[in-house]
Parts: C-alpha cells; sequence; structure tokens
DNA sequence: AATGAATGAGGTTTCATTCAT
DNA sequence: AATGAATGAAACCTCATTCAT
C-alpha cells in the first residue's frame, strides 16, 4: 500500500457512498490494513483529504485536448464528448466530480477547483466552437454565447446524468449543423 | 422553537457549512437551545433529515409556473429566469439545492429529488420554447433539443455560477430570436 | 458529580501515580463514571488540567497567616510548621504541590506558581523572624538571611522529606534562640 | 549514536519538555534517526529510562567531594556552591535532577535517588560546616543542625532559583562567620 | 546499524441518544 | 417544552513495538 493507494481509495469511497462514510477506519479496512497503518504515510485524515485535491488537481485541471478539427462536424464534436468522457466517466477522475460536488458549498478549495475545472470545459468549447463556426461548419451569430451553451448542456447531462450525452450532442448538431 | 425552525435551520447549515457540520449539538446551538431539546420535536437525526426532504419536497419540486407566453420573447425568458430565481437563489430553497448537490451520490433520495427537480425544469422549458416556436418568436428546427440546452445552461449558470443567468438568457436570445 | 469532584480526582491522581497516569479513562474510572461523561463537565483535557490550577492558585497562593507573634518562639515557629503544614501535608493541597513539582520544568504556569508559592512563605518566614529578631527572642545580625534559611530549610523538609520538620524547627531554634 | 547519546537525549528531552514529551518517536527524531532504530539499541522504551538512571546514579550518587579545608571559610562555602553547581547547573546532570523531580513522586527509583543525592549533600555540608566549626572559623553549639541548614538553603536555591547561590552563601556567611 | 511498513492498545474527542426532571 | 447529566459507539490520533530487509 502507498499514498496512491490510499488517496484513490479515499475518493472511491467519497463517490461511492458519500463524503461522510470516509472514516478512516473504513478506508483502512478497505485497503485491507488496520486504521493505524495509515498514518504511517499521511499525518492526519486532513491531510490525505488534502492528497485527494492535490493528486486530481494535477490530474484533472489541466488535462490537455487535441483535437483534429479538420474532421466532419460530427467527429470533432464525439471527440469533445470522449473528452469530456476521460473526465466524467473515468473510473478514478469521476471520483473527483463527485468530490467536488459534495464540497463545493463547504470548502472553498472544492469550489474553486469546480470553478477551474469548468472553466477548462468552457473555454475548450469556446476553441472547437469557434473553429467551426469559422469554418462554417455550423451557423451562428454568436459563437461565444454558442460554445457556452454546448459547454454546460454537455457538462450537465454528465452530471445530472439527465440526458445521454450522445443525444446531447446529436441534438445540438440538428439545432446547428450547417 | 418548532419543527419548522428545526427543518430550516439544518438545511441552512447544510447549505453554508457542509452536510458533515450538521450535528445534533450545532443545530442546537444555532437555535439557541440543548440539544436534548430536539428530542422534543424529532425521534432522532435521521428523522430531521427526512423531515428536510419532507419539507422541500412539498416547496420546491411541484412548483407551479404560470407565464404569459403572449409576451415578447426577451419578457417571456426574462420571467422563466425569475421562476428558476425563486428556487435557486431563495434564501430557503437554495438551501435544499445544496442539500441535493451534496447527498446525490451518497442518498437514493437526494439523486431522485434532484433528477425530479431537473425534469420539471426541463418540462417547463419545453412548454416556453415550443410554445416560443410555434409563434415563430425563435428560429428552430428542434425545439425539444433547444428546450434542453435553454433549461440546462440555465441551470448550469445558477448552480455552478460560472455565468450570470441573465447573460446566459442575453446569449440565447441572440442566438435564437427570430 | 461535579466539577469540584473532577478537579480534585484529577489532582489525587497526579499526586498518587503521575502526571503521565492522569488519563480521561483513568480518571472517569476513579469517579465511578464513563469516560464521556466528562466532557458534559469539561470541553477538554487541557482544560480539566487548567480548571486543577485555577482551582488550586485560589486555595493556596493567597493563604492567610495569623500567628500570635506575641507567643514564646517556640510556639510562634510551632504556628509557622502548622501553617506550613496546611499546605505540604493537607490530603488535597499537597497534590497542587506535587503537581507544581512535577510540571515545574515543563509547564510555565508550574513554575510561575511554584515561585509564587515560595515568595509566599518566605514573606510570611520574614515577618516572624524579623518580628522575633526585633523582640530579641533570637540573636541575629541578618534577619532577613535568616529567615530565608528558616524558610527554605522548612520547605526542603517537607518536600523532600529528609528530616521531620518539627525537629528542623527544633535544631533551628536551638541555634537561634536567645 | 550510541547507548550514551540516546540516553543523554532522553535525559534533555524530561528536562527540557517535560517526562510526557518523551516519546520514542520525539527522541528519534531529536537524534536524527528513525523510531525503529533505537530498538537497535534497547530493548523497550522502559530500558532506555532504565538507562537513565543507572547513566546518572554512577554519575551523580557518588561525586567526589574534596575541599582544602585549610582555607578562609569563604573561600571554603565557595568550593561546596561550585561542587553543587556541578550537580545542579551542569548541562547534563541537571537533566537528571529534573528527572527525578518530576518522577519523585510516582517512581519509587527517582524517590530512593533523590533521597541518596540529598543525603549525600547534607553528608557533605556537615564535613566542611563541622570542620569549619571545630577550627572556629564558624560560630555553633550545634554544628549538625547547622550543616543541615545549609545544605537544604542551597539545595533550594539551586532548584528553586528564588536566590541566587551565591547570595545565599553570602547571608550564611554574615550570620555565623566568626 | 538502521529503517520502512505495519499494528494493537489505548489515548482524546465527538456524536447521537436516553432519561429523569 | 425543555434540559442537565450521562453514556455507548465510534471517530481521530499517538504510542511502543515488531519484523523483514
Amino acid at each position: 500500500m502507498d499514498k496512491k493507494d490510499i488517496i484513490l481509495q479515499a475518493a472511491f469511497i467519497i463517490r461511492d457512498e458519500g463524503y461522510d462514510r470516509l472514516t478512516l477506519s473504513y478506508l483502512a479496512q478497505k485497503l485491507g490494513v488496520r486504521k493505524a497503518s495509515l498514518y504511517y504515510h499521511f499525518d492526519s485524515k486532513d491531510r490525505i483529504i488534502s492528497a485527494v485535491y492535490d493528486y486530481f488537481e494535477k490530474d484533472c485541471l489541466h488535462l490537455s485536448f487535441t483535437v483534429d478539427l479538420s474532421q466532419e462536424p460530427e467527429a470533432v464534436l464525439e471527440s469533445a464528448v470522449s473528452h469530456w468522457s476521460d473526465l466524467f466517466t473515468d473510473r478514478t477522475r469521476s471520483a473527483f466530480i463527485s468530490l467536488l460536488q459534495q464540497r463545493m458549498d463547504a470548502d472553498q478549495r472544492a469550489w474553486d477547483d469546480m470553478q477551474s475545472l469548468l472553466l477548462m470545459l468552457y473555454s475548450q468549447s469556446e476553441a472547437i466552437i469557434s473553429n467551426m463556426a469559422e469554418r462554417g461548419s455550423i451557423r451562428t451569430n454568436n459563437p461565444q454565447a454558442l460554445s457556452r451553451l454546448f459547454a454546460s448542456s454537455l457538462t450537465a447531462a454528465f452530471i445530472w446524468e439527465l440526458e445521454d450525452p450522445q443525444d446531447c450532442v446529436k441534438g445540438f448538431l440538428s439545432l446547428f449543423s450547417a
């Protein structure tokens, strides 16, 4: 067992059973060690939680996003969905998203990370959408506003699971593709 | 002090300081009574939390929504924003939204309520948008998809506060008004 | 059980078994209650220890000392010994002395209290001895120095128990009585 | 790092921060090694503490004391003070004194060592004082009682630091020198 | 000679709960 | 309607100790 195991297991518990279920005994039990062993690796529970943030901030807040913009609109947006998926449905990263949601109103850090994350997605969305607008793949007089619509509806689809993200993209295309 | 005071104070603590800060001592302290007094009103902490859900489910999940659809598009959407505001920025109701966000992944009930809430908003959005489409106030070939875009981006604006909801509506109008 | 019971029992444990044996479980056990009950009365172990200091500072650091100075030298010094006894061999106060000794090097507060206590005794000693010198009951050219000798040797006798305090006084008298 | 380093560092911690701060992690940290390393040198914490006693009992309980008794009274008593200083203000030995004080009421061994130590000082005091009395350097009818006064007041001056030991000796001389 | 890793026991503290008043 | 007092359970944390390396 190393620090990373602890960090990931902690994140999984938070996502799967809620932040309040993250107790050291339970975490230790899930890791197959005794409670006291955790203290060899971390000074306190707070440090574990900090480490979870540290780990995922590095992993999630600066995701590179490369898309071949010369593709068909469908393919470009598919890439975006697939990129979003890496964040929202990835086995480990989704735990971070859940943490942020649960703690957004209580921890400044979660709030800040949530803002950064959304900003990142919004700016990536803007890059794609304005390019598509320039190339005439989609018709719009206000690419920036459109990019926000795209980003927020896709994020909402992933987080609240009311819509299938794929359908969300299809709907988007049906509305705007030239 | 009556049940309602307890319910609201509990909800406020959850929103303002996080679900894990809702302890009976703290709740009692905020209410200016002693911990044991809470047991006169409720059998257990779980019952208090249940009562919070009960209270807000009644209050939030079936919000009537009456809009004068004969108005100008701007005015209609303004009404929608104002309706959304009654939910997301209302001093008390916003506590419920925060509860749902925090507990969505851990409590089935929070998840279910969140779905209901979003569904309600989506269907209200659809009612407005399709009417506007029929009346020719906005140009679109897929009013349902558009209504989802509208609903999700407005909800996102309220919950994540990345955009001002008013701006979000303006952007929407600039894209679609006839 | 009230605060005073806890304070005294804590002091007794410190004196009789050492500062490091003062654990909350042990303290509770001695008081015939459960560990958690202590937290109804005090916020933390530290507060209990503070309260011990508070209690004994009030009780021990400003002991009034009235002696009939018109008595024979023997009787005056006997009174002093009896006064010292109220401090050093009293069932409860002796616990404070032990606390100060044990913690003198580690706690500033214990050090300060020890200094105050000794100063009090020294000044009381000086009052007696200089009066006796004035009245010619004892022969000395330096009553202040003599009073310190008296105070320190008596204190030493009580604390280190190498000599019987009574004998200590007898020796003193044999040296100085006129 | 050898046994002696451990013993001395342990003693320093006890003196400077209190007996309860002597934990193996802290001791190891101060020594710049890891906790487990201590077990190469000692079987247990108790053995370390025993070794501290062993070390200082050898070093402190049989201090040789040679004074040139033919000197002037001032010089003889100066020698005594200087001898006392070797014990009470020596960088390492003072740690033992502190240990004894802190543990006197809790450890039989500390109590016994304290008694031995004081006895040693008292008997050395008696040797000096009676010699001085015989030689007529000081006037007294009860050299034994006087020697106790001297010993206890000097010890008190060193331990409780209420008086400067030098001043204590001067006072003594002013009272008794022929 | 030293240490990384783990652990049982026991420490302090918090929490929901009970109950007599 | 409220509360003072107590408590079992479980939380976080520390400690001395062990053991393979």
